[in-house]
DNA sequence: ACCTGAACACCGTTCAAGT
DNA sequence: ACCTGAACACCGTTCAAGT
């Protein structure tokens, strides 16, 4: 109930980076990363805009310390895994890779304004490096050369942080200001509506539609599994670098 | 010289939706996407900024067009290529996708800001869907269910257009409003400092660089040819795809 | 050392007014 | 019908001032 400290405890008052950081997380996962400003952070705060400053030297520096917050979260999460054993047999770099990753997609999933501020780092964070250098070591251990280490990096991109770009995803996730989930199937409906009228433009689309939604009318663009996808996607990429690495090992 | 209208020539006043969205891609090309704003688009014009809402709704509006603008570029250099043969064997549909691929990319790389711009829009253009449908008949053609299309354009994600996500990319080409390209080795060089100082914490990574590059010092992340990692990554997914087709087929 | 308020240079956009 | 200028509600950020 005093403002004076008590001893262990540091004073309720004491304005620092990390509770700046944490506090710019909190209000993003529950306002998406448009309500995410200077001003919105430091009322959530309860304190002046101009006073983040003597924490953070801009609005990039805040989104730096945002990403390595996540990027601490994801470290956390795949530290806890069991896959960085020395004498395990030389195929287990794939599950382990494959668990790494899932992983990271879950902890990104818990916020989806993060892979879209990672995008836009030129920087990264060392928790992030770190991350990327596991993933190097599961590969050699797993008898990859260097040079497929690092052309599996660029093969894999952002799906090595469990992420990728679907271009027709109508969930509006990362972006934007509009946090309404009440949307979501009015565009699915506007997109499909859309597309009935160029049927005969995009004839296969129209076919594939049809063919793929079998569970009524109003999941046509609904229906993917996002999960699923992202899986077939990233084992396509898997058994394909398993099979140049076998080819490396003669 | 006159003010007045010649015949068959339109006044060289007339303000068009068309106009409005070439002179937005040519700015956004020649200053980036940071400078694209209503005012200085107008500026470009000779015009005030609140004339261009007589010609786009708002500034989303006008995203969604010069997206337009780069997807009928797309569209118009694929549909030059010979790769919509209905006579063609199967196995026509790896090549031809391979190479419509390249093709939409090699128009995106024109226009850096593009897919930046492409993967924020919830709606699509037109030109983009029938983009898509034509590799979808193409995978037809090559025997695919439309079970496995669908699975293969999520497993393409953005790949499809001819872009992939980079995550360790220091080049800045989509982002950010500084176009200026001296200090593209300056920021290599702050990264790798930043590597060397934690490298007993990133041992493979360190390795890996030191393995990589071998064209001297200053080439240390920057050696990367993005356009043979973007193929290589390319080749694993169609490669995949291609052996997911023939089980498909028993 | 830390926090504040007013102010500046930008945004996108509304509105009432011009021709 | 098309274009305009002033104005509004936002940004990130600078600066001089408070304690």
């Amino acid at each position: 109930m005093t403002s004076s400290q008590t001893a262990g405890t540091a004073p309720r008052s004491a304005l620092t980076r990390a509770r700046v950081l944490e506090s710019a997380v909190v209000l993003a996962d529950r306002d998406g990363l448009g309500a995410l400003t200077m001003r919105s952070l430091a009322r959530e705060l309860g304190i002046e805009a101009m006073s983040l400053y003597h924490h953070v030297a801009n609005k990039e520096d805040l989104l730096d310390g945002v990403v390595d917050v996540v990027a601490a979260e994801i470290q956390d999460a795949v530290g806890r895994l069991d896959t960085q054993a020395d004498d395990a047999p030389k195929s287990a770099w794939k599950p382990a890779m494959r668990r790494q990753i899932l992983t990271s997609r879950a902890v990104l999933l818990r916020h989806p304004w993060a892979s879209t501020v990672l995008e836009s780092r030129t920087s990264f964070s060392l928790h992030i490096v770190r991350y990327f250098d596991s993933l190097i070591g599961l590969m050699r251990r797993g008898g990859f050369s260097y040079d497929l280490v690092h052309h599996a990096l660029h093969a894999l991109g952002s799906r090595a942080l469990g992420f990728s770009q679907e271009l027709f995803e109508p969930d509006g996730a990362a972006a934007g200001s509009a946090a309404g989930g009440g949307a979501e199937e009015g565009a699915d409906d506007a997109a499909t509506a859309m597309l009935m009228q160029m049927a005969e433009q995009v004839p296969h689309m129209i076919e594939m539609l049809a063919e793929i939604s079998h569970e009524g009318p109003e999941s046509t663009l609904g229906w993917c599994d996002d999960q699923t996808e992202f899986e077939f996607g990233l084992d396509i990429i898997l058994d394909g670098l398993d099979r140049l690495a076998e080819r490396e090992q003669h």
